[in-house]
This record gives structure tokens, C-alpha cells and sequence, in this order.
DNA sequence: AATGAATGAGAGTTCATTCAT
DNA sequence: TATGAATGAACTCTCATTCAT
């Protein structure tokens, strides 16, 4: 952000801006979408746009700042539990795909920061993975999963989740079946039980 | 691609403006690049492009097929033999980490083809997923592997290569330290043992 | 009109905009003008045409619209009077041709409209007609002209001068002669006395 | 035409040229149609029409005259006989837009032509004026229609059909009611009868 | 007579960004 | 803080036309 707002008012301006844009970029995607647009969408003149926002990807950076906090107030990864059964709703798959599947158009900003601004989405990942491994160590400490590294661990899970996600959800829009599902969960199992 | 071209001196100029733009989209990125760009690179008049290509997406598209060809015969997914020991080698993730150190950018030409051509990317990893899951039922069926759905394993596989490359290889460019090497072997070992 | 100016300096421009193409698309015609030719003309940058207008064939609807006010407001067809004699004169022929003189290079602008804003050309002789064949109704309910439905009425003289226009004035650039406008008189008053 | 033909092959290949271009021309537009559909619809290689034509209006111009051909052939301007009754039939109009009913899109191309060939549009009415003053002027001799000058005349019948044609063929499709029929017959048979 | 390849001027249009008020 | 006006670089794409064979 460019400027942060001092008064209520600006707050409110700055607010309606992000709101905009983000449901903008979900909808048509972050090239198709023209700061007029989001202006027009958020109510305010073109040019306070940049009063606000130092550019387009200025902005783009603001909201996977905010996807990454929502998402990680979802899957609430810290207070992962893993102990008795290993599977998918433990790893926090379930709650990923549910996430997913209520803010499909949102993944799609994540996507399209890979492109238009690859620090932020990097930072998404890392900040993601970080989180992700303290979680993990402790259940590894705690003699519940399998002994590795933990920041390779988490990548690793992170990638499984991805990939399923953009070819079952995303792509293909028919979630796993049942099989699929039980197929996953050994895989999990498989994988890290200690 | 539009126009097939009749000549040698046709195929010749296509071949010009293939290689002109793989080399522009990976420098540069594909929106950074311009149809001028490339046609100058090329050595030709930029209106020839249009002759032979409908448009940007469409030699995106093109590439797209291109670098999905050159990275089959590279990995040579149909040989697979897993008999023995499992590890990183036999799964094809050492020969993906080799590729991808070779071709950093061009693995960025898939990252935006991603955002402009949904589809190619979309085809691209259903392509490759297709020709890894028969490799993987094979050794399933001679009981090399674990029995599990075939495809789910292979976007599973593809997933951890897929991140594990960003993370290790494209973002912090330090590749997996021997440790790291060890941990994955064993967690692969450890979900696909039969 | 895209975006309607709401400062006098708007405004202002946007006059600048509509005088510089109504000039050029007399002159050159609709094709041979470019947006940067009307730019240059009015003296702004050549984005700021898109800021007020649509496209080129917005702007061409704008000049039709304006033609048609200022070729009403020069016939004043509301308040012909058809008593006494029949003649050219009374039947607005003379102040067309008159207008027709003065604004040769005007008329070729609907033209043009005829091929490139085909709506707004058949926009402009439809309001025509109708207020034309309202001046006929009454000229008729008074008993002035002979009784016939006032609409074929309006599109039969129209259709006459705009022809005789074409011929004797547009093309040949030499008027009628005395005789002509005599026998033209005489076809009028034959066609139209009660 | 820039090149006459001299074999069979050749004149079968403008024949095909010259059918194509008539059928694009009627469907797009002259502006909206490329040399290269001409070509590919002609199934002639795209650099021949050069070889035969000397431009797209070079085209057009030869599409003008065999309009004004067939449309003279239907016409039958020439063997007019006005005695008797006079009326629509008698006139040529009844012929006229009957034709138009069947040839909406060709006169299309008229219209497109009094923009990208001028001369061609002037020419066209011209002839069209000069064969019915003929006719017209037949007609006053022996006593069977009101003497006035007979090219002013036949511009002012030209002028009335095109405009009812325009109006009620060509935009609302509806052609004309009975009664209007009548009132059209009613206002020539007053402006014509001797 | 015919083909396929190549040219390049130029067009309309978009849009991030800046500026004056 | 906010508005409306203005800028102009840059882009994709079209297409009439020419040329070599």
C-alpha cells in the first residue's frame, strides 16, 4: 500500500478499493481487469486509485497478503493434531479442498500473482510451508509422523494438495471420489505414520 | 498453428519464429514480449507472424506442445522400471530436477501459459500425468508398487516434483541438499513399497 | 457519447472533438480519417478520443445527429404552409437544395453513414419523414394537397430530392436550370393539389 | 479489370473471382471483406487477384456494371409502354422492387459502392437514367404521359423508387400495404398522366 | 497463369499513470 | 482526500500489395 489512510472515511475508500479488486481479478483475471474497472466497481474516480496504490501490482500483493490470512485462519495449521489415525482431514487436505471449492475464483489470483508479481506468490508459499512445518515438527517431536525434515515435508504436502486441487477441483470440477479418496488416505498413511 | 507452411523456405521462417519466441517468452515473459519482438528476433516482417500464428496465445499454444514433447522424451516416462529399490530415480524426479535445472525458464513459458493459455497448461499436465499413470499401472500390476488408483498417484507424484522445483530449484535455486535427498527417498520409498 | 463531460473544460474539449471530425470526414471522408488525424485537428492527445467517445463510429452517430438537427432547424419543416400555390418552394425543395449547396461536403457524411452507421443513417431520414409528413397531415386536413397516407407521402418527396440532389447538384455541381425547375414545379403541383 | 484473359482456364478463374467476391461483398460488406476471402472462396491463390484485378475498388467497379446489367435486363427499361392506364406496373416500379426483394444484399453492394467508387455509383444511375429517359421520352411523343424534360423526369422516378425501396423494403422488410399500394399509383398516375 | 511467401504501413484501441484543481 | 481530465507509449492485428519462382 501506498498510502495508508488516517481518517475513518479513507479507511472505508481504501476498503471498497480492495473489495473491488479482488472480486474483479477473480472474476476476469488480473490482465483483463483495468484499474477504471475497479474504480468504477469500488464507486471513487479513477485517480484515487493511485492515491491509495502505488500500482496494479501494488494492489495484487495487498490481496494475497489477504488470501494467505484467510486461508491460513481456515486451515488453521497450527493446531494441527495428528495423533491416533494419519489421514487426509489430519494433514489438513479436507479443509484445503473445502476452502477450495468456496474460493475457487479466489485460487485463481494466487495464479495469476505467479505470473504478474512471483515474489508475493513465493511468499505465499514459503509463509504457508513455514507454518505448515512448525506443525509438523511438533508431531513429529511428539512421535506421531515419520521423522524428516519438516520444511521438505511440508512442501511436499503443499504440492500433493496443489496438483490434486487444480486437476480435481479446479480443472475438472468433480472433487475425488470415494476411491480416490481412501486411495489418498493410504497414501498419507503410507507416508507418515512414524 | 494457422498456416501450414508448403515450402522449405515456409518451414524454415516457422522454425525462425518458434525458436524467436521461446527464447523472447523465456527471457522476458510472455506479456513482456512483443509480437515486434519476436518478428525482429526472427529476422522477418512482424505481419508475417499472423501469416503462420492466429495470435500470441495461439505460438504460446504451440510451445506449450513443444516443451510437453521435449520433456517426455527427457524423462522417458513409458520405461519406467521400479523393480528393486524405490527411490527418486526410479520415479523419474531425478531426471524432472535435472530438466528443470537445464530449463529454468523455460519452465516460466508454462507458468504463463498458466494465466494466458489455461487450456495448454490444463493439456499439458494431463498429457503428462496420462503417460505417467500407465508407466505406474504397469509396475503396479507386476507388484512393484503400491495398488492404488494410477492417476491419483501420478498428479500426486507430479504435485511433490512440481513444487519441490519451484521451491528448491526455480525460487531459491540451491537445489536439495543431500539430507533433503535422503528424506524424500525415504518418504517415496515409504508410500509406494508394494 | 461515452463519457459526458462535467467541466466546462470538458465540455469544451469534447467540442473540439466534434468540430475537428465533422471537418476531416467532410474533407477526406469517413475511412480516409484516422482517430490521430481528428486528435491532432482538435489539438488533444489522441487517448482522450476514447475518454468522450466509443469508438469512430460513435462519433459518427454523434455528427449524424447533429446534421439532423441543423438541417431541421434550416427546413423547418413543421411550419411548412401549402395554401395557394404548390410549388418547390412550398414544399421545402428550394431550401434543401440550398442547404445541399452550402453543405455539399456536410451530406457526404450521412453517406458515409449510410455504409458505416447504417442505424443512425436510417435514424436520420426516419425522423425526417415523420416530421415531415406531420407538416403534410395538416397541409392535407386543410384541404391544401391531395389526401394520401402523409408517411409514403414524406419518403416520395424526400426520395425525389435527394436524387435531384445528387444529380444536379452533388455530381454535376451546376443546379437545375430555369426550365428544369419549371417542369419540377409543375411535377409537384400536379402530383399534389387537392 | 487490369487483365483480360485470354484462355478458357483463365476466364472460368475470373468467373470464379468475380462470383466470390459478388457473394462477399453482399454478405459483409466491401470493408469487412479481404482480398484473401475473396481468394480463398474463389479457391484461387491469394496473389492471383492481383494478376487480373487491379485493386479491391478495380473489383468493384466491375461488380457495379454487371449489377446494372442484370438489373436493366429485369427492368426492361427500354420496351416500356405507358398507354392505357398509368400506374406502378407501367412505371417500371413493380419490376424494380420486386427485384429488390430478391437482391436486398446486391443493392447493398450499390450502396458501398457510392462510397469506395463513386464514379461507379454516379455511373450506374446515370445509365439507368439515360435508358429510362429513353423510354420516358417515347412516351411523351406519342401523347401517353405529361411532357417535361425526360432525364429530369426519370431522376425523379429514380429518386422515388430508391427511397421507397430504402424505407420500405430494405429496412422494415415489410414492403408496401394496399392502400399504400394505391396512394403510390394514385400520386404517378396525377404527375404522369398527359 | 498461378502459387506461396513476405512486406510494412498504419489502424483502432487500451490503459497505467499523472496532473491540475 | 478526492475528482475529472489529459497524456502518450505501446500493443495487437489487418490487409492491400508485391515479389520470387
Amino acid at each position: 500500500m501506498y498510502y495508508v489512510p488516517k481518517t475513518e472515511k479513507g479507511r472505508e475508500t481504501v476498503e471498497k478499493i480492495i473489495k473491488a479488486s479482488m472480486e474483479l481479478f477473480s472474476e476476469k483475471g488480473f490482465t483483463a481487469t483495468s484499474i477504471s474497472d475497479i474504480a468504477e466497481k469500488a464507486g471513487v474516480a479513477h485517480g484515487l486509485f493511485y492515491f491509495y496504490f502505488k500500482s496494479k501490482y501494488d494492489i495484487l500483493d495487498e490481496l494475497v497478503k489477504i488470501i494467505n490470512k484467510n486461508m491460513r485462519r481456515y486451515l488453521k495449521l497450527n493446531t494441527m493434531n495428528l495423533s491416533n489415525r494419519i489421514d487426509m482431514e489430519k494433514v489438513g487436505f479436507t479443509k484445503f479442498f473445502e476452502w477450495l471449492e468456496n474460493n475457487r475464483n479466489i485460487y485463481r489470483i494466487l495464479i495469476d500473482a505467479q505470473v504478474h508479481k512471483p515474489e508475493a506468490y513465493m511468499w505465499f508459499y514459503e509463509t504457508l510451508a513455514d507454518r505448515y512445518s512448525q506443525g509438523l515438527k511438533k508431531a513429529m517431536l511428539e512421535g506421531q509422523i515419520v521423522k524428516v525434515n519438516p520444511e521438505l515435508l511440508a512442501y511436499t504436502l503443499i504440492g500433493i494438495s496443489h496438483m490434486l486441487g487444480l486437476r480435481y477441483i479446479l480443472w475438472h470440477r468433480e472433487g475425488l471420489t470415494e476411491k480416490e479418496l481412501n486411495d489418498l488416505n493410504l497414501l498419507l498413511e503410507r507416508m507418515l505414520r512414524p
